[in-house]
RNA sequence: CCGGAUGUGGUGAAAUUGGUAGACACGUCAGACUUAGGAUCUGAUGCCGUAAGGUAUGGGGGUUCGAGUCCCUCCAUCCGGACCA
């Protein structure tokens, strides 16, 4: 699960020599020799195989190699790809590209290489450039049939001429020196042959993901951080540990810093030292990107379009007052103009943003931005370009609307000079999931996170239950953590747990209202066609909160007061009377407004009832929906679980005597299930178990001592509070949680016969109770004197009884 | 597209090694006790059929005396990942 997290892949870095030849960049000191276009390749083995390569668009040497006749085609399409937003080239799978006029040439046999620059491969990826083996790679095979590029196939039958085939195991043709081997073991010998020829080496690439330590949130440890003239500083040791400090509202900061930027006594440090320049201290907060992020933006900032350049002019050099940047990036996106100290972002709309798609997408842009606190603020091409004055007003307006607005917060840069600032970012969710669990071991430590002895004593974790994405995000942090304290010899153990059991999610029952588009009016579920439209007319589907809906009829008068009156004005179109819902099944999220709150469940019918519900409901480690449907059974074992120690008149019932054989038969049959279940996890299968023993007990009228003590004992891990009560209830001073776990004893719930189920041709018909030690023969003689048995016959003889002792009979005929 | 998981009644599900499919619950129906019942208790309940019986674990095929379980294949749903060279 988490190699594809750390993304490792072992291969070999590969330089191709570039045909020297007149390029289209005069300038170029490369003319008598070409340069060197590295690779980095997985499939070493595939060398000969190389009918083209492919540079990122990015890549730094589209310029020099590209030659006079296509510099032209180069550039329109560098053009296109950069109106091309980040989202659009992930999601689409549309081929692209453009010849270089360029060639590499094939370090083994001369081959000329031909070099297109192509969207598919990425700058920030490996080198920005590959090596394209088109019948051994799906998407080179793609490209190559696109752009009529011949193949040449090094897999002789394994190579269809239809399709790419990524296999290992053929035996290489056209292969110069490895013809004959198999791709397997060519990958060694070429490396070495590569590293002999000093053209290449062997290399092991890394891809890092959620590589960014930090987050615009408030629940997090603070980072002991203080910036001054743009420098971080780390705290000293003496004044830690930084403590997260009270807020009372959790909304960003007035500058779109996470929400501890407005606790002005806490971010703000008095302090002496030399003036900082104004501003400076908050730059680095908005640096939480990717590198390849920051290469793209200093790309973008090269390539400009006309209206970006014309507003650039106008905003340049606090010309406005306010200082802007270009193409800068933030969170994941690459902003047009930004404006940090009044968390401003204004977007140049280019002529390619019309489809609904992109509007989508621009919308999901400005929803994320305005999250982490920017405003942002929307141009088009036309206006820029034929007022771009204008606009620069319209921007200037728009930063002094927004400063009157937010004027009763004091913006950090405005305070005092010389004063430092904490990073008012937090660390993120796995900071401290990371290593918890040994601080857990030694908690009153305070010399150091947890001492050796204490490690060593408790050790790895026995148990992990955790959903699948903590599985990846937390477990790969854990784990690192773990080998980094043990190769300091802090810790004696390089793994954190011993054992993982990913629970499945519960999932959110999401209730949907469907507005026309464009009105007021809102149609009830079952009104609307199966094309997704009413009267021809688009809906929009919109969460409405499951709280305000009873089963799918959403209450139309709280909907109307719902969100500040958002739908005040809503107008329903009904059935029966009725406001209808839609549902889906999907995570439970506060943004699909289907979360419930178990308090009030636990206000109901108690925390042990929702405890064991929650236990009922199926296996642990699958999904599935909230449903509160079943908790009445659970809560009704609950109940009569304590009647067997208790009566609502008469109080306490337990009687001494001692069990009858019966009895102790129940008490012993669930003590063998309910530990085993316990042991596998199937806390489903335990829950029914206790509801099997209880319902037995009940008709035994069994309400001895020596039987329900123990079988309180059992239930404490899935009733703990009734448990408790009623082992005081019983008399105990001492806590039930410390008692031994009772111990199942086989001469208990021994059988001295069974009835077996009699089948004919593997079809059960009757069931004849038979001794346990009875012997093939016996048995044969028993089956076939049974009436049943002769019916099926009909006066035949059986070819053949089946008896497997203790579980069934099978006669064949 | 890749990887992982899951498909069983009206519903949540059970079925240690291939051996009585649907345990335990929810729901529904009938009944008891009740002024009442959203309390408690009893019984019934996969589907078709009066019954005998037939049929049934996503679809199709196979192995076996016997398959929810093992093998092949197709389909659906969910989760995770994804231009990763």
């Amino acid at each position: 699960m988490q190699t594809n997290w750390i993304g490792k892949s072992s291969g070999a870095e590969i330089s191709f020599g570039v045909k020297a030849m007149n390029y289209g960049n005069e300038s170029s000191q490369l003319k008598a020799q070409g340069p060197q276009l590295t690779v980095y390749t997985t499939r070493p083995d595939t060398i000969f195989g190389v009918d083209f390569m492919v540079i990122a668009p990015e890549h730094e040497l589209v310029e020099t190699i590209t030659t006079a006749e296509q510099k032209q085609a180069v550039e329109d399409y560098i053009a296109y790809v950069k109106s091309r937003s980040e989202r659009e080239r992930i999601a689409e799978k549309k081929i692209s590209g453009v010849f270089t006029g360029a060639y590499a040439l094939n370090p083994f046999d001369g081959r000329e290489i031909p070099i297109w620059i192509s969207e598919y491969v990425l700058a920030g990826y490996g080198t920005g450039a590959i090596m394209a083996v088109p019948c051994g790679d799906e998407r080179d095979h793609k490209f190559a049939r696109h752009f009529n590029i011949p193949v040449t196939n090094i897999i002789g039958g394994y190579y269809n001429g239809e399709e790419a085939n990524p296999t290992k195991d053929a035996i290489l043709e056209n292969s110069g020196f490895i013809n004959g081997m198999v791709m397997k073991d060519a990958i060694d010998v070429v490396i070495n042959k590569l590293e002999e020829k000093g053209i290449g080496v062997r290399k092991v690439n890394y891809k890092m993901r959620d590589a960014a330590f930090s987050r615009q949130r408030y629940w997090g440890e603070p980072f002991p951080i203080v910036w001054k003239d743009g420098i971080a500083y780390p705290m000293d040791e003496s004044q830690l540990p930084l403590e997260l400090p009270h807020v009372d509202s959790y909304k960003p900061g007035p500058e779109g810093e996470g929400p501890l930027a407005n606790i002005k006594e806490w971010a703000l440090i008095p302090n002496s030292s030399p003036p900082a320049e104004k501003g400076a201290a908050k730059v680095p907060k908005y640096s939480v990107y990717a590198p390849v992020q920051y290469e793209l933006a200093k790309q973008m900032r090269k390539e400009y379009t006309a209206a970006e350049g014309k507003l650039w002019e106008v905003v340049r050099d606090s010309k406005l007052g306010y200082k802007f940047r270009r193409q800068h990036p933030v969170d994941r996106y690459i902003a047009d103009f930004i404006c940090l100290q009044e968390a401003l972002i204004v977007e140049v709309d280019g002529g390619y943003h019309s489809t609904d798609e992109q509007k989508l997408y621009d919308e999901e842009r400005t929803k994320v931005l305005n999250t982490i606190g920017f405003e942002v603020m929307r141009v088009t091409n036309e206006e820029v370009i034929n007022h771009p004055l204008k606009t620069g007003r319209k921007i200037k307006e728009r930063i002094e609307q927004k400063r009157a607005e937010s004027s009763q917060f004091t913006p950090l840069h405005e305070v005092e000079k010389g004063q430092g600032v904490r990073e008012t970012n937090t660390m993120p969710g796995y900071a401290g999931s990371s290593w918890y669990f040994l601080r857990y071991m030694d908690p009153h430590n305070d010399s150091e996170f947890c001492s050796r002895k204490a490690s060593d004593y408790w050790n790895q974790v026995d148990l992990y239950i955790g959903g699948t994405e903590h599985a990846v995000g937390h477990l790969l942090y854990s784990r690192m953590w773990t080998k980094v304290l043990y190769d300091l010899g802090h810790i004696g153990f390089d793994e954190p747990f011993k054992q993982l059991v990913n629970q499945g999610m519960i999932q959110g029952s999401s209730r949907f209202v469907f507005r026309i588009h464009g009105t007021n009016l809102f149609v009830s579920a079952s009104l609307i066609s199966d094309n997704g439209t009413y009267d021809g007319k688009q809906l929009d589907k919109l969460h409405a909160d499951v709280n305000m809906v009873d089963g799918f009829e959403l209450d139309t008068e709280t909907f109307k007061k719902w969100r500040n009156e958002e739908y005040a004005d809503a107008e329903f179109i009904l059935e029966d009377g009725k406001y209808i819902c839609g549902s889906e099944v999907e995570k439970m999220s506060k943004s699909k407004f289907n979360t419930v709150n178990p308090d009030d469940l636990v206000a109901k019918y108690g925390a042990d009832t929702f405890r064991m519900y929650e236990m009922f409901l199926g296996p642990v480690e699958l999904s599935k929906p909230w449903d509160t449907k079943g908790i009445e059974g659970v809560h009704r074992f609950i109940r009569k679980f304590w009647r067997l120690f208790a009566d609502e008149l008469k109080g306490l019932v337990v009687m001494e005597e001692e069990p009858t054989a019966a009895e102790l038969k129940v008490l012993h049959n669930a003590i063998r299930r309910i530990e085993n279940d316990t042991e596998r996890f199937s806390f489903n299968t335990a829950v029914s178990n206790f509801m099997i023993a209880t319902n037995e007990l009940t008709d035994l009228k069994c309400h001895k001592r020596k039987v329900l003590e123990p079988l309180l004992v059992l239930i404490v891990p899935y009733a703990p509070h009734i448990a408790a009560e009623l082992w005081s209830l019983l008399g105990h001073t001492t806590s039930v949680i410390d008692q031994p776990y009772p111990v199942f004893e086989e001469k208990y719930v021994k059988e001295t016969s069974k009835a077996y189920p009699i089948a004919i041709n593997g079809k059960t018909r009757t069931e004849i109770t038979i001794a346990l030690e009875a012997t093939q023969q016996q048995v044969e003689e028993l089956v076939l004197a049974d009436d049943t048995v002769k019916k099926w016959l009909e006066g035949k003889a059986p070819k053949k009884i089946i008896y497997v002792k203790n579980k069934m009979i099978n006669v064949v005929i």
